[in-house]
DNA sequence: AATCCGAACGCAAACGCTTGCGCAACCACA
DNA sequence: TGTGGTTGCGCAAGCGTTTGCGTTCGGATT
């Protein structure tokens, strides 16, 4: 049925083990012999089995890459980036999208990667449990978000100075009652939220405004949860005059809730998102950008390096670079009550 | 090193073939039996190896999926819904990125998919040469986008009567000069456009209107796109009052291209939208809301079922229902100027 | 002329499973 | 007591590669 090394290799009158030797560029064949069954392999159509050849030689040429929800953007566009990478070194991605808390469970309980790939990428950050469990895999380990963990090569940013510019942008334009929407109820384990609240606090303080806890609202990093957030902080007695949200998603979210209640932005209140998500600049979002798809690629080449040279530690923490981008949705405080 | 089957075996003092058929739930044990190897194999924590248990049996439970960008909003979408199907019925899924022509080239002439999955999900249309590659795997194929090929199951949306109900809500409205923002650019192979662009015809034949052919503006399905095609209508002579932009992302890079202009929406100008992007809500725009995760689950179930039911001819093609979703970016024309 | 050596290739043993077949042991029935 | 049919399990032959080792052979070295 289908075309197997020893067709190809009584095609060209040779041992399967030549064949083998001469595909996969090792030394020990001719180079006029491996030309014969080059072509002999093209004309075939012959694929090598990746099973059988996985099975013989232990590696697997292919990489795991684990997600929490391919659909959102960042996910996406960190796993596009990195597959380009790998797939460009001759690996395959396979892609484990555990969203559910029953589909993570059943991932990390039954592991059913293991013995399949040669690596694994976490876009989620693993409890001490889950990482451990990846650490038994054996292979080499790497994660693109937020906290370190033991064994894991991490590429990420600066959410704390990020957090900082954001916030030192809405003081240095006057404000005085900056709310912030957080992302706290995320598990512990994932330490961005936490960064990028110092961030918020350490601005605050060092410009001697006092910290306020009512100021601070849950959005859990998604549209719906910054909508329903900003709402809890306009129905403050004292509303913020400027909010920080955690991610742009959430700054969305507020931006629609200003909108439904007929609040102007910059005017009336000031938003600043972080991530500079794709359609920010669409909406006039002023945000801190992240380089997102060069974390994939960074953190899928550096899987790559560890792959070709076994024997080199897992490499340094990688910081990307953040950058401030000012655009339509900060202004300084009440210019809309003063016109 | 690694546990295997026959330390299972051992374990248990059963032969290798008895694990195998009680782990997999196979007759041919007893159900004591099966209860001592289960729980020898958590014990010792066994996972079989794929590539050994897919060379034997010629089964892989791995399923392609092939994707365009999976960083854009739709295809990360579909692809996280079939995920979830795939993978809660034991499939794992390997992902091909597709998105340089280099790439995809790359892909159809190496088909390293060969003897490496049962079945293939395609995100992205193939062409007749492609189709031919996918089909000489010899696996189901299923596509959730547009074009309906010979052997693949196609899942999708009456795109031609979603376009209609768009611009006959722009008509209704009183708007007699509509653009469109179309993505004609692309591949012929893709027939979204044009069926988008043929409903737009009907609409404005059927309603009386001349269709302009200086009223379709190709945006290439990005934001980008988008505000580059709203831009050239507006340097028309005659700008349209309102406009139908073939996708959600070209329809907010046409309410960028407006904010610059300075004008409003929808007093000035109306925008109406497709595909109910996820950020549409937030930015309120008007449009075609098309299920998209569920046609991801849809394709993955349709694709199972041929995988259990080999025999059972390849299904019918399914069509989604579409919904028209009345926001706020669609007026009667000129209100602005009215008022 | 005897020896050594490297290059080029073949042999055969894994790799860790699956599965058709065979063989006991057991059951129920006549 | 014998017969036929299940049930539960083991044997062993693959599945298609990779790879350590062995063999052959031509040419260089002494």
């Amino acid at each position: 049925m289908t075309v197997s090394i020893t067709d190809v290799a009584e095609a060209t009158g040779v041992s399967a083990s030549t064949v083998s030797r001469a595909l996969r560029g090792r030394p020990g064949v001719s180079e006029e012999m491996r030309a014969r069954i080059v072509a002999a392999a093209a004309d075939l159509g012959y694929t090598a089995s990746r099973s059988a050849s996985s099975l013989a030689s232990g590696r697997t040429y292919t990489i795991g890459v684990v997600v929490p929800y391919v659909g959102r953007w960042f996910f996406g566009t960190v796993l596009d980036a990195a597959e380009k990478v790998f797939s460009a070194a001759g690996y395959d991605v396979l892609l484990y999208n555990l969203g559910s808390p029953e589909a993570r469970k059943r991932f990390f309980t039954k592991l059913p990667i293991r013995k399949r790939v040669d690596a694994v990428l976490s876009l989620l950050i693993p409890d001490p449990e889950e990482a451990a469990a990846l650490r038994s895999l054996a292979v080499p380990l790497a994660t693109t978000v937020g906290g370190a963990r033991p064994g894991f090569t991490v590429v990420g940013i600066d959410d704390r100075g990020g957090a900082e510019s954001a916030v030192r942008h809405l003081v240095n334009l006057g404000h005085r009652r900056i709310g912030m929407i957080s992302g706290a109820s995320e598990p512990l384990h994932w330490t961005t939220p936490l960064d990028r609240r110092q961030g918020y606090l350490d601005v605050l303080t060092d410009s001697g405004i006092e910290p306020d806890r009512a100021l601070e609202a849950d959005g859990g990093y998604t549209v719906e949860g910054g909508e329903r957030a900003m709402t809890e902080l306009l129905a403050l007695r004292q509303p913020p005059t400027a909010v920080f949200a955690q991610s742009d998603e959430m700054a969305m979210g507020a931006l629609r809730a200003l909108r439904r209640h007929r609040l102007r932005v910059p005017e009336d209140v000031s938003v600043v998102g972080f991530d500079d998500h794709e359609l920010s600049e669409v909406v006039g979002l002023t945000t801190v950008a992240q380089p997102v798809a060069a974390q994939g690629r960074e953190a899928a080449r550096l899987l790559l390096a560890q792959l070709d040279e076994p024997d080199a530690g897992p490499p340094r923490p990688v910081e990307m670079p953040i950058r401030f981008i000012l655009r339509e949705t900060t202004a300084p405080p009440h210019t809309g009550r003063q016109r």
